[in-house]
DNA sequence: TTTT
DNA sequence: TTTT
């Protein structure tokens, strides 16, 4: 049955990505990324809640996500949510829910003016500000 | 920092929702549901992956869960993507992460066509199989 | 600099899709496709307002849409908006808005359950009621 | 029926909000926006279109937008399409497609850094980066 | 651990 | 012109 799978966000880097070579030669590049809301609590102050999504970047995104992306930065992200299973080291069960990334943008690099703040990112031609996933390896069993 | 933590799922429910009522008297609807992939294999066999999703709605969403939800049932769910912490048996932080409702369409439904699976929709005033939760509630800390 | 350009429609197709043959070998098909939002007037009355989306498929997924899709049906569209410019008859520039289509669903359908309604696809294999179109062919200028 | 009309922009602001007070007392805000898309040419070449959106904040959103966006910023815009005809000056019927915006966040804005480009947000609360329309008014027919 |  |  057709269905979808879709997440959007949009959050600042919480570190640099970690980038891994696995056996066969497939890259993934893991981050963390804030996105943050604001309520109002009981007594009516103004309360903050920061929400850590864990994503996952696969081959080509990878390599650019290695290369472009740094803590602190401004991302759009869009890819589908993946809860995987591993054992701990008491042999139990446990889950690990992450967003594997299909697209990718950098936000607020302006080449020529935001320079101070995203030095890396001021060569990058324009178009490949946004990096998108190729769909037949994103298929693949990762 | 504005951000942006979006989720939209298209699948069917794997049970018939959940509802408590908490101390307060807030109600709360907790379901699952399920996404499919397909990809090939190394062998270029066609293999079918199944994601299953924790759904959450709150307040006015949860009734309408529990009234018009059910096993099987194809849906649309708009949402943001939330991780809780707890402590298991053993004392060890625990995290789980669902997706917290925002809005809720019911697809595929045809009163009339549709009753054999679908039969307590039927009932259901055509403006109805679309539900959103109101903001302000739904900013609450749940 | 980076942008996104998303639109995600559920609706029914208000007729067969229209299929063209471009010089060049190039397949595009269009279809419209309905969506409806309800509100309530000034005197409290509901009202229905039902909203026409002009939808573009190229290549493979225009190929797919012949096949697959037909009047009625409820599909999800994902794509992007896209205005194009033309003279009309009177040599005034006119403006027409389309959506041009990155993936579609085929909802609703339950090969074995649905097949009164949805003949056509009830013999469509499960991992093709979802259809994507590659991102390379997708860039080309239409 | 259930259906689902969505977009989801981020791009730059081609002019400040013109804003329009109705009769009434209905505030509105009209501005466009800017994405851009990348693609190469037969003969290979690098060539970027630019897509010019429309967009229309109504009510609570249109005061923000008054107050908080202006030329050039970047921002992320969440709504849903709407095509709306008109007469001519020739009596002939016109069409208009714009997205009407339901959320506007405020991106790469740093209060301290990007002072000199945005000059006006640096003082907007750090909670109101972000601006969602009610619902309810949201659903009245413009 | 981000950002404001 | 869809769907309910």
């Amino acid at each position: 049955m057709a269905s979808v799978n879709k997440v959007i966000l949009i959050g600042h880097l919480g570190k640099d990505p970690e980038v891994r070579h696995l056996e066969g030669g497939t890259t993934v590049a893991n981050f963390t990324m804030a996105t943050n809301e604001y309520y109002k609590d009981k007594q009516g102050t103004r309360v903050e809640r920061t929400e850590w999504h864990n994503i996952a970047a696969w081959r080509g995104l990878a390599e650019l996500a290695e290369k472009y992306l740094h803590k602190g930065q401004q991302v759009y992200v869009e890819g589908r949510i993946r809860t995987r299973q591993y054992q701990d080291k008491d042999n139990q069960t446990r889950y690990v829910t992450e967003i594997v990334a299909e697209e990718i943008s950098l936000l607020g690099s302006r080449p020529g003016t935001g320079a101070a703040t995203q030095p890396t990112t001021a060569a990058v031609a324009e178009e490949q500000v946004t990096f998108r996933q190729e769909p037949e390896l994103d298929q693949l069993p990762f």
